[in-house]
DNA sequence: TTGCTCCTCACGTCACGTGAGGTGGC
DNA sequence: TTGCTCCTCACGTCACGTGAGGTGGC
């Protein structure tokens, strides 16, 4: 056997990589051994393939999907695809901050119980500027939505001091669609003009980080559920403050979901 | 039917959970419908299963698995159990904190290049702190033998300036074993002895702090890689400053390996 | 000859999502 | 009657790990 090859195991260990990672990687075709005998199927690695092994156990160290690591390997612009895991990766660690902080206050305090009142609501004319995003990223993309309708109703020259309203679906699935409401005389361009239906809502006070908004809103929910009462539509979430100017710690939030008529 | 039970749907609305995923919670035994139609196998779930439901939802959001799940409903003590996901998200954080900085480092300098030489070095007595952890958990281990280690040696008056030895099997499996090891005269109490073998090593230098170690084996088992010798035994890494002294991006650490006679 | 290394299935992991193909309920 | 909801398989996801059962190489 040519002194330059290795068998897989050896080529495991110079690469630190395990030998099921070397064969799951050869059938995927993201490292093909040099040569394979035909009678015995052993793998044989040119140590200098240590070079791309090196790079793939590296990679996949840092959580770098293979199909990206694929990409890299395959001479494709290295930069951007790591730039765009590394963006990938940046927002899930800033989402794990957040849940690891509500984790916290529920084991402080417990399952959140809250205090919900029944009210009647009109129905309201209003702008909308929504968008679809996976769950995960449903904050972010909420914050986009409203910077957006600031904007619009600015150019409208339609700005108050009536909250913002936030609107998601109560179904969850993989894209949501989530909308950002205010409400106005007329048409504003830019965003979508629709009515809030009205009715009977269960209403809850949220006060603190909209990061632990979660924690009300499954409280409200359940709530909803021990009374008997059917949430419909989509829950609102009316941001009382104004998060420029409060302190996360004071920023007061109204949740409410509108009930289907029990009578 | 009864019209306090509702059907999946309109549950899971309710909870903010899939239909899916409620199917799931019922075969799991977590979350088991009040009653079920023998003949059609629809599921019918009581308003005020809500509570529990709601719980799932919002732990599963922080992403506390099924089976920490089903013990905190089952009556486990909550506090605890959460408290142990809390710490696994919490260490878990971290190390993604570093390997973003790393994958920083490489989408800024590309895979890393490293300049290494031969050397032939003796065989060393030394006294030896080790330990199995999984691999994710290397450096948080690799610290405690060090800690270990340090004051077995000043309890045995063997304190010296010596630097300190981390190594590092080649192998990677699930389980890995590390150690720490320190050049002495004699034994040592609360440590074992252990002669590190002499002979010819590949060596790199990496200055930097510790999190990008990595980079730097990578690059010297490449190279090795590339120059057709084998590396053998467990990677050393020789901690020449002392990380209590020096500013992390300062520190001095040479990454050795010994190779396989190749005369 | 004895161990060690290597091979190929096949199945498990984790928490569901995604159809396929069919039926019940208003 | 038409849609909508619900059902049960069966398979896919992601990157392998874990045996089972068998063979090659020194």
């Amino acid at each position: 056997m040519d002194h330059d090859l290795l068998a897989i195991g050896q080529f495991a260990r110079l690469c630190r990589l395990s030998v099921k990672q070397l064969r799951h990687y050869d059938e995927l075709g993201l490292l093909r051994p040099a040569q394979v005998d035909p009678n015995t199927g052993y793998r044989y690695y040119r140590a200098d393939q240590a070079r791309a092994a090196v790079s793939i156990a590296l990679l996949r160290s840092l959580d770098v999907p293979l199909a990206a690591i694929g990409q890299v390997l395959a001479g494709a612009a290295a930069a951007e695809v790591l730039a765009a895991v590394r963006d990938r990766q940046e927002a899930d660690l800033l989402r794990r901050r957040r849940t690891l902080a509500v984790l916290d206050r529920v084991l402080t305090q417990g399952m959140p119980r809250v205090e919900v009142t029944l009210v009647r609501e009109p129905a309201r004319r209003v702008a909308v500027v929504g968008d679809a995003t996976p769950s995960e990223d449903i904050p972010t993309t909420t914050g986009r939505c409203v910077v957006r309708l600031l904007e619009a109703l600015a150019s409208a020259d339609q700005a108050s001091d009536a909250p913002l309203i936030g609107l998601f679906p109560l179904d969850v699935t993989q894209q949501v669609i989530v909308a950002v409401a205010a409400e106005v005389d007329g048409e504003v361009p830019g965003t979508t003009p629709e009515v809030l239906a009205g009715g009977v809502f269960a209403c809850a006070t949220h006060v603190g980080s909209y990061e632990q908004l979660s924690l009300t809103a499954h409280g409200l929910l359940a709530w909803c559920g021990e009374r008997g009462h059917l949430p419909i539509d989509r829950l609102r979430e009316v941001y009382v403050s104004d998060p420029r100017e409060t302190p996360p710690e004071q920023l007061v939030t109204r949740l409410m979901i509108r009930l289907e008529d029990t009578e």
